[in-house]
RNA sequence: CGGGGUGUAGCGCAGUUUGGCAGCGCGCUGCGUUCGGGACGCAGAGGUCGUGGGUUCAAAUCCCGCCACCCCGACCA
């Protein structure tokens, strides 16, 4: 196929929009690809939508590959299938909801568990029928809180959304591993660095739930990686090493400090070491007692306090995320008051078995160890306060806020904090939904058999921003061969021969099946030409200019910014052997 | 939802302080020159200055209200 830029539906823009920050949204604008229609919502234009259904067509077939099939469903749908798995209101504001004449509830479909599992349900009721694995390529609504950063993340976008469904988690597992192997060819074929995170921490619940992540510093996602081994996860989930356990028999006795005016870790630590008391204490020394909130599903919302290490910080998100479906939050004033005998400022955990307020500590605050920290009176701490002998935590959980260089709990080495973009998680469901659907199969034995599911996700339009994001200079756009909107791009820099010996050479890689973008515009100047050609970042470039006249034409390479100089008889041979 | 910022031609912006003909660059149309790195000349087209009200002889500019959009955060995958 050939495109003559001529007659193609194109404007290429010499200046950054002045609403984009990120490279993709600058160059995708800038380069014609896409333009805005409102926040978060873009149109595709004729090269845009040629890459995105060229990664759409990957993705596809890499599924179908995997022995998935492919079924569509409405974008539209009615309130009560979402009213089954109670997402009409747990799922909130994200939810595009609008009425139909009769004024009855519809929504725009953010994700499709629900007609997943009752297509399967209406469809599927025998043991023989499974497993089976069921996909679709759509497009996704979700009313964002914020939409940013232009495509990467839209509130209308393009999802390959596909679920798994089995008999037992054998055949989950099955399933999942699966999946990922055929992500894991999906985003190499599209020319994707990426890494798979863990999601969820391998306390909570093993590889059950992985992130395919695209490493750019435009990203969303924050996620570490060991520079010794390959374990990598994302900062919610990730678990780092710990000291060894202590002797508690090994330190003094708890004494009580008079430490006015030290609310703060900073003020406290400058206390004690005007003190006197035999050694410098640092922020690492002092236990930091948080006071937040907690609320499991249908209970009502109690105190919990968080130690964690003084000179580190409480990642909310970490702590939620293990605590799942309990919500957790930041206590209000107004929770504290209810709990006088916890001083602000002044907390240690050493009455909170007494006064019954659940206490958790990072697995930091190892057993034994011993530590300066409040001692619940005004003005005063607490130090030598040992685990284990002034006080016993409920638990443990990962609560602080991981730091570059912390140490990989898997081999010792150090971690590194990275950013990504989440272009594609793997999800072992369970029978959340199965449950929620009555989802069963009659078994060999005549009795049913709860079916289990694994949800697998490509953001498919956010891809092509991910693309833009690794694979782009300072003057536009490279896209990798398999994406790339067109094989070959001509530019035409001269007159009649020139335009002659560039429609023949179009013609020749036309007719073996290479598509071409073609500028044959009359009235554009070489260097308007050269600097579009580098922005719309075909990788492959030819030129047909003044070296006609000898006889060769110049073959370019976006990527490597080489020109070498071809004869034209050979030309689509090169060519041809570039592209395949 | 909190904080910051912006709305003027298709795009990027100046003009607002100090009220007085609606401007510049790119793009677009026509003619001519140029022709391998975003060429040049001449002549053009294109505007409800976000919106509603107010002040004034006169408002893009001052006052009051509203709306929209962008960025950071919260939230979300």
């Amino acid at each position: 196929m050939t495109l003559r830029m001529s007659s193609l539906f194109l404007r290429t823009l010499r200046e950054d929009p002045a609403d984009a920050e990120v490279p993709s949204h600058k160059l995708l604008v800038r380069a014609g690809y896409v333009r805005r229609v409102a926040p978060g919502i873009y149109s595709w234009l004729p090269l845009g939508y040629t890459v995105l259904r060229k990664v759409e067509r990957i993705v596809r077939e890499e599924m179908v590959r995997m022995g998935a099939q492919e079924v569509h469903f409405p974008a539209l749908i009615p309130r009560e299938i979402y009213e089954t798995s109670h997402r009409w209101t747990e799922y909130g504001q994200n939810l595009f909801r609008l009425k139909d004449r009769k004024d009855a509830d519809y929504l725009l479909g953010p994700t499709h568990e629900e007609l997943f599992t009752l297509l399967v349900k209406g469809e599927y009721s025998s043991y023989k029928d499974y497993p089976v694995s069921l996909f679709q390529i759509q497009t996704k609504y979700r009313d964002e809180a914020r939409p940013r950063a232009g495509i990467l993340r839209g509130r209308e976008f393009v999802m390959k959304d596909s679920y798994s469904f089995d008999l037992d988690d054998e055949g989950l597992a099955k399933s999942y591993a699966a999946h990922r192997a055929a992500y894991q060819k999906t985003f190499e074929r599209l020319g994707l660095d990426y890494r798979i995170v863990s999601a969820v921490s391998g306390a909570m619940g093993g590889s059950a739930s992985e992130e395919f992540l695209a490493p750019t510093d435009s990203g969303e996602d924050t996620f570490v990686q060991c520079d010794n081994c390959d374990y990598a996860a994302n900062t919610e989930a990730v678990e780092i090493a710990v000291p060894p356990a202590v002797d508690a028999s090994q330190h003094p006795d708890a004494q009580v400090l008079d430490t006015p005016d030290t609310p703060t870790i900073a003020t406290l630590v400058e206390r004690l070491n005007s003190l006197r008391l035999g050694r410098e204490f640092s922020g690492a020394d002092t236990l930091k007692n948080v006071v937040m909130k907690s609320r499991a599903p249908g209970a009502d919302w109690e105190l919990l306090v968080v130690g964690v290490p003084g000179d580190r910080e409480v990642d909310l998100k970490r702590l939620a995320g293990q605590l799942e479906p309990t919500e957790v939050a930041q206590a209000e004033p107004a929770d504290l008051a209810r709990q006088p005998r916890l001083v602000k400022g002044y907390i240690g955990p050493q009455i909170l078995k007494e006064i019954g307020v659940r206490y958790l500590v990072d697995p930091l605050v190892v057993p034994g160890s011993a530590w300066v920290t409040g001692a619940n009176e005004q003005d005063k701490h607490a130090a030598f306060v040992v685990r284990g002998r002034d006080f016993e935590p409920d638990g443990e959980i990962g609560a602080v806020e991981i730091r570059d260089g912390d140490r990989c709990a898997r081999c010792g080495g150090h971690l590194a904090i990275a950013r990504g973009i989440e272009i594609g998680h793997i999800f072992q469901l369970g029978r959340k939904y199965a449950d929620a659907f009555e989802l069963d199969a009659l078994g060999p034995d005549g009795k049913s058999i709860r079916i289990t599911m694994g949800s697998y996700g490509i953001g498919v339009s956010r891809a092509v921003a991910a693309l833009a994001e690794q694979h782009h200079d300072e003057v536009g756009l490279i896209w990798p061969r398999s994406v790339a909107p067109a094989d070959v791009h001509i530019v035409v820099a001269g007159k009649e021969e020139q335009l002659a010996a560039a429609e023949a050479l179009a013609a020749d890689l036309d007719a073996r099946g290479l598509s071409v973008l073609l500028d044959d515009r009359a009235a554009v100047s070489a260097g308007v030409k050269f600097k579009d050609a580098e922005l719309i970042g075909v990788p492959t470039v030819v030129v047909v200019g003044r070296g006609l006249a000898d006889g060769v034409v110049e073959v370019r390479d976006r990527a490597a910014g080489t020109r070498d100089d071809v004869r034209l008889e050979t030309a689509a041979d090169e060519v041809a052997a570039r592209c395949s």
